[in-house]
DNA sequence: CCTTCTATACCGAACGATCGATATAGAGGC
DNA sequence: GCCTCTATATCGATCGTTCGGTATAGAAGG
């Protein structure tokens, strides 16, 4: 290989980044190409397919850090407790402390939502089942854990959102200071 | 002179419906051209400085529902819990039952930001310090107040946010019947 | 009533810029 | 010399915007 690039990880990384604050649609190649240091010919090198590849890439990177984050958690034999404040620290390293969007909110928007809606849809409902879990173990009735689950990611993404509005990462830390109690209180 | 073709309220309207759809950089000419049904030259004769003058009268509207539709009830001689459920009913119809985004959100991405960034956050903060008036009414002292009318803002975009993901609008009718708890519960 | 006159409403064509995408050729490590 | 990676140059399409011009209709003057 010619140059000590960055390594793919690092590449797929800093497109989030313009993912998440430009959306689909707003991420032009020119912004991803300057945030990766790539130009367009290297870009459509890593990712044949242009930018859908890329932000497939995106998608895919931030599903697999689920994987290897929260359902080690899920799968431990830690009180349910434990692990929804495993699961809020987790959550608070991925989106940053409330200062980084959320691709499943973006990407639902516009022309992308054709493409990655039904991704979006999927993902969403993952994250409730998983979270139901923790509530079902908690000691919930099925119905009553999923709308536990779903009253979590809709604070989730409200703390994102207001958080972003407002310019203030506190409601999304409050969201997350509360997520026990949505959650198996 | 000849007549306009559509009253400049329902322009308006339906430019909200694009940039609601598609935010504000998804929201290109031709969309708006199509959904007016006025050319692209047209659409500069009602607003001179193109899109963003677009936008400003699609904020414009929306500010001047909540002060018709919300406000009224804000300043009614209700009880709380009636002002809740009355603003309730207003937000349901004004999102459409969870089937329209929010503009602050929309408006708070890429580009957008920049320009929109400070009025979506003034917004957002007009609005929670409306419905903490409800909750100081129903007794909450101040502190406490602003805590729930901010949490009823996190659940209301939350489940926006959520029902567009899964493409369901039960998560937003589930807040709002909700709300009531939320802010004075 | 019948003309001008003028303001408003609207359109098609084209602007320069940028969009996503590609083709070709060269540079660097095996 | 191959294979990987990158630079340059360029593509057609579309972006937001502007320009030149037409159509309509009420106002003003006779």
């Amino acid at each position: 290989m010619p140059r000590p690039a960055a390594p793919r990880e690092e590449i797929v990384d800093r497109l989030g980044d313009v993912f998440r604050r430009h959306g689909y649609g707003g991420a032009s190649l020119k912004l991803l190409s300057d945030a990766t240091g790539l130009g367009r010919s290297s870009l459509y090198h890593y990712f044949p397919n242009g930018k859908e590849d890329m932000a497939l890439a995106v998608l895919d990177s931030a599903e697999r850090w689920m994987g290897d984050e929260v359902v080690p958690i899920l799968e431990s034999a830690a009180s349910p407790q434990e692990k929804v404040r495993a699961v809020v620290a987790a959550l608070d390293r991925f989106y940053l402390g409330g200062r980084r969007s959320c691709l499943l909110e973006l990407f639902a928007i516009g022309d992308a939502r054709e493409v990655f809606g039904p991704r979006v849809s999927q993902r969403l409902a993952n994250l409730r089942s998983a979270l139901a879990g923790i509530a079902r173990e908690a000691g919930h009735p099925p119905d009553d854990a999923t709308r536990r689950a779903e009253d979590a990611m809709i604070a989730i993404h409200g703390g994102l959102v207001v958080s972003r509005g407002l310019g203030d990462t506190t409601p999304f830390r409050r969201v997350l200071d509360g997520l026990e109690k949505t959650l198996i209180g």
